[in-house]
DNA sequence: AATGAATGAGCCTTCATTCAT
DNA sequence: TATGAATGAAGGCTCATTCAT
């Protein structure tokens, strides 16, 4: 697999190949593999020169569409960062409760993490971007930080949540999920749905006013609202 | 602040100063500053001259404690492993239930990860590490994702903890407590006590069968059993 | 002389001169550069730095034909050494006896010898090459011994050449032409052509049965016998 | 061997032993180490600290009898270049033909060849030293060669040598017997002795009048049918 | 748009040498 | 005399970035 790369499925660069796909595609294709690159090798030692091979272009083809390797870096997060900010305009247009909320972004943002842009917010290291990038990244992790500690604010207030100081939960959640970012590996045993569907439990359970099993178990019939999730209690 | 660093207070090479303490006393210095300035800037933007700098001395005089950056990197890394190593074998060696030896190795783990020794185990990347220290690594890292799986695991044993996957419970709680090695600040507005007193809590109350308060609840008078947390509900 | 160096007659980066020839012919322009100042210098006090500067430009730029310092060594070795490979092949294919071969060998390895790549054939040192190459190098030196050897043993059993140890006496002669490749200067008052020709004679002549002159004076039978030297018909 | 060392035959700092010896025999032992060293790995990538350690003392110690490192190598060279002088001096106060000087001037080069010290002649490169040494030791090299020169000369003037170019006979013959320097193996199969007699015949006869053989036979009486010992003459 | 070639900047590492003890 | 510790000097190598084509 490394030695084949996965060029022939991502290039548009395709040797003895039209080569008149649109610029943004390009692009693209060139963040789809650097942040491919980086994560497997890390920022530092991954090279431009092995990005690029892998595209079956040379280096300097790169400064096309960049201007810097910092700024590669950046678009990566910024892809990833996008997706967040998406999944969290859609919750917040959603009628739920804060608990509701919050389990529904525990979900996303697991599966998030996941993927290559979704891990690319948390393997990154800011430092490594332009001040004025670095900033924007801070300003956005900010951002979803309150985003969670909203959510459980609300959550507490409507009643979902139990009193809690919603800073240090959110940063036990997050750092959770954040670590997805760290440890998942594809075709790992576990598929982003079924850690997802498992953190969106673990760890609001312990938050919630009724845990999953007591509220079901309580309004009577229902005996399951969770599926069971693939490789539990093995 | 840059400027006058912290060498007074750290350098066993006060410049005109007296220069006999031992050699291992030295070595460890080095290895104090090394691990902050790395923390502070990332390893691969981190110079060991900065390092020698910090510590009044030249670049090559490094060389008489390490034989290279990376394995300047791999004795911080090991210094915080002996840490939890330390930290996990007295927990080994304590009575308690599952659940209490898990709620004790996240306290403790969490306040490790509040110290720069402990934050390099999660911050620094093996890769960067020969493949022989890269190997230790990885295997101590494993080693320590088995710990939280087996006090789970005795817990569902022995009822303290509730029937549960212990593979991504300890994935979950694992990954909030590593994430604090990228957050906590020192001179921030939680002290690591607070911090572990929090997560001790809150990682587990989901999982055991039994949460804190309803556990005292239940057991009659015994209105709270737990210091509340400085800095709870704020 | 240091200063205005030979860079106008040997190097195509003229500086503010078209630099528009083919890669082989630089590759090829830095290894006679190269050779030049590791003989002029040695190869421990020479510096890629002084190579590139004779050349009009820059250290890092050398490393778009070679790999490392010690490559460049073993390239400008490999050159010496093909010219010795193309001079045995075609000595091998002449119908001489085996002194003639020798005669021959002997005048073109001096030849050789007075040339830049040729001297780097016994002026470099093997040990300064990765092991890999190190071993090619030796093999290479011990087939110019053998094929010493077998000229010497062929010119034995064909009677041109008087019964003799070979091993010692290809040393002897291999000794004296290796050494021109030490004290030969370009300029000086012998004209390589000069120098091979006088040891052609002067090398040979102990060895022959008949010596040049005496052959062509007597020009008569005179057999003679001579005891043979210890070790000889080993 | 490599291991062990030969530390504990040359070194007189033997751990935990007397250590009063003579300064100058100490001096002497650095240097039989450090020939030895340089020999086996070449001036450059010998370290001063292997010479030291092979001495069981550290390399500052080594400030205490020679002032750098090129010092040392030139006092290995001077202690080569005075058994040279030592064996010319011999020559030159026998009463023989230029022949007879010539025969001994070989034999005797060829098995000091054969020593650490006397390699170091050839082996090292005066461009390591500094200016004023590296001048003595081209001089001395000028004077060997001049003596080969004059041996011949006077060989030729007194009818034992067959008229030719003594400069050109010199090189060859010392070339022949400085690779010797290059080549010879400790161990190897054969002697020192062995190849002294060797090079003392095959590097003459060419030039006598009267081969070895031709010579004996022919004076009748055969005072001396076998070759000259080592030293003898001396 | 793409490339081959080149550069500038910088860092790790080595080692002879010095210094205080 | 010997040592541990430290330094200064230097060189090889890497790589992001630029330039001319």
């Amino acid at each position: 697999m490394t030695d084949e790369r996965t060029a022939n499925d991502q290039s548009p660069w395709m040797p003895f190949e039209n080569r008149r796909r649109a610029r943004d595609e390009k692009r693209e294709a060139v963040l789809r593999m650097a942040v491919q690159v980086f994560l497997e090798q890390g920022y530092h030692r991954a090279t431009l020169n092995e990005v690029a091979e892998r595209l079956n272009i040379t280096k300097p083809a790169l400064y096309n569409y960049f201007r810097s390797k910092d700024e590669i870096l950046f678009e990566c997060w910024a892809l990833g960062q996008e997706q967040v900010d998406d999944l969290i305009a859609v919750i917040n247009r959603s009628r739920q409760s804060g608990l509701g909320k919050l389990r529904a972004l525990v979900h996303a943002y697991a599966e998030t993490m996941a993927t290559d842009f979704g891990a690319s917010l948390v393997r990154f290291d800011p430092r490594d971007l332009k001040p004025h990038n670095a900033e924007k990244v801070r300003a956005a992790k900010r951002g979803i930080d309150l985003t969670f500690r909203r959510y459980i604010a609300e959550g507490i207030a409507d009643g979902s949540i139990k009193p809690c100081d919603p800073k240090l939960a959110a940063f036990a959640i997050a750092g959770s999920l954040n670590w997805i970012g760290h440890w998942y590996q594809r075709g790992g045993s576990l598929t982003p749905d079924a850690i997802a569907d498992e953190f969106a439990i673990r760890l609001t359970d312990g938050l919630a006013r009724r845990s999953v099993k007591k509220a079901s178990a309580e309004a009577a019939p229902a005996p399951r609202t969770r599926k069971p999730t693939k490789g539990e209690n093995r």
